[in-house]
DNA sequence: CTGTTAGCGCATTCAA
DNA sequence: TTGAATGCGCTAACAG
């Protein structure tokens, strides 16, 4: 025993890989190759050891073996979201998660709430503990500071929002497209007085869906009621406040496009409150849970966020895989979901 | 420049504090100093150190700084979970990490998908990786073998389902008197063909929630039923089944209580389609979202994620402050919401 | 097959 | 005020 480590049976807190030597009666290197499978060990040696960790209660520090390892990885991500209590971001999460335990690297998740100062202290915090990579939902507008991580060899993807000011993987939806189909089936049936409900306009996708509003409008040679576009909707009481005041108008809207989940279920609450659901039409962007059992049924813009995180994880890890090829940029479709909310026609206000 | 160190300008990957003390000319220890804000070093040096910092993009490795630091914590907390994409999830999820970003503590989070084996690798992988602490929603059935990990100091809070085997903080609802009281409210109404629609029985609620319907019959002086009882529906498609097929029975259900959320949601499913929903009436444990706007509306159990949350993190949080007391056992509160479907009265099988 | 030495990036101890 | 040595727990490189 040439080892001057410590000599205690029981170590107050975790053992060490020379705790373990020590009881085992070898050296540290062995019990090293035990703990990592190592081939060339003899068989009794390995169990010696291994008695002594079931003994010790020996759990390697998984920081220590990746400070030590040349450029090894530390099997961790980093997922900056908005909300997790926030079912698009949460299932968006699951599906990373999903693909990540796969591979035995864990998630380290931060909501950030549309503050982008969070997001910056989120994305520093992340940098510091050395995550492999990290999938963000950004809220901050320019995104250039992450270039330099980037050049450190911090793989980033954006999903959601696409990166602005730097040259990063993205995996998004049809947010144009889709605004674009729902209006279009509003004006289709007849509406002209179609309302818009939308996050705060420093939002890509809430501009994005703006925007699909306003080409559904151009499309159809009808001119847009900039009095009838509602933006910042960020906190539910706003949204809620926001359709309550453009409902009791006058000449109030005969259709509501609700830019997205949290807007959405706003809106429904005012339309119940004010008995309006059978009588003014909505259709939301994002699904929202029972609203296929809601009378009439919630038409929305579907998203599909398990592919959208699926797609992000799994581009992610190529690139920690090693693939170097251009930067993608991944556009998932949407769908209109037809409930009968977003089917109903155009009603006068006979109020 | 005595150092025998790195001479890169452009270091490969991120740049070490040798990096910086070369750049600056000055010793790793005065980077140390400036880096963590020690007092005494001299204004001009810590320029050049900062100057330095910033031109190499230097951030700290926290790995490498915890291993050395004495008895320092990781500054991580674990959070496993059935699954963040149940919104009961997902929202105690999200109070923990409110909670834990204010202490500048990051959050490992794992869905285990009521799967024992990823459980138990969730929790090995959070050792490996000296979390300073967990809170877990368990899915298995003993918890004893926690107790090593407890004995070498890591800090475990118990949430939704309390410890077996085990002695460790828990937060939990009040399960059985939930239950109670929603089945006693329908037996009130005169129903006494009450389903039970539950969890599979491994799970502690889904056992208190059982306990609490049959209290409620015995209160009553009434018999159950067991052929109205079905258990295991932890996947939607069963719970579906389930209810389709108590539904269709000659002498079907005058009411239904479905013991968890998912599982409310499927039944809706069925009693919507089967035309139900204003003739069988409905409680369930756990609200959800839009419930409120149904026609009739879903009463429901209500407990409180957010609470549970941040009452375990902050437990948690006391606990690794030195907080020693003895173990304990929070209980909140349940509320019955009573919006419609619980209070529809019993009717005959018309056929 | 096994052990020794060195060092990952950093903070601590102690000396200058 | 500053810096050189030492070692956190572990693994790589190199002995034996």
């Amino acid at each position: 025993m040439s080892h001057p480590g410590p000599d205690l049976e029981h170590p107050a807190g975790h053992a060490t890989i020379r705790h373990v030597a020590e009881l085992a009666g070898v050296s540290v290197k062995s019990v090293s190759r035990v703990v990592n499978g190592e081939a060339g060990v003899r068989p009794e040696l390995a169990e010696r050891v291994t008695a002594a960790i079931e003994q010790l209660g020996y759990r390697r520090n998984l920081a220590a073996s990746t400070l030590r390892r040349r450029g090894q990885r530390t099997g961790s991500i980093g997922v900056v979201i908005q909300d997790v209590a926030n079912p698009f971001a949460a299932t968006l999460l699951r599906a990373v998660e999903e693909v990540a335990q796969r591979r035995g690297v864990v998630v380290l998740a931060s909501s950030i709430d549309g503050d982008a100062e969070r997001e910056a202290r989120a994305v520093a915090e992340l940098v510091r503990r050395r995550v492999d990579g990290m999938i963000l939902m950004p809220t901050s507008a320019q995104h250039g500071s992450l270039a330099e991580e980037q050049r450190l060899g911090m793989h980033v993807v954006f999903v959601d929002r696409p990166p602005v000011g730097l040259d990063a993987d993205y995996v998004g939806a049809d947010n144009a497209g889709g605004a674009r189909t729902a209006v279009r089936a509003l004006l289709d049936r007849g509406h002209r007085r179609i309302a818009y409900l939308g996050d705060t306009r420093t939002i890509s996708t809430a501009v994005e869906r703006l925007a699909g509003y306003r080409q559904a409008f151009v499309d159809a040679g009808v001119e847009t009621d900039e009095e009838l576009i509602v933006h910042d909707l960020n906190v539910s009481r706003h949204a809620r406040a926001a359709a309550a005041e453009l409902l009791s108008r006058r000449d109030r809207p005969t259709a509501l496009f609700t830019a997205q989940n949290l807007i959405t279920i706003a809106a429904l609450h005012v339309l119940r409150g004010l008995e309006l659901r059978q009588r003014v039409a909505h259709i939301g962007f994002d699904d929202v849970e029972l609203g296929d059992l809601l009378t009439p049924g919630v038409s929305v813009v579907r998203q599909d966020p398990t592919a959208i995180g699926r797609t992000a994880a799994e581009l992610l890890f190529g690139r920690l895989d090693g693939d170097d090829g251009p930067v993608r940029r991944v556009i998932r479709p949407v769908e209109l979901v037809e409930r009968g909310s977003g089917e109903l026609a155009p009603l006068a206000f006979e109020g």
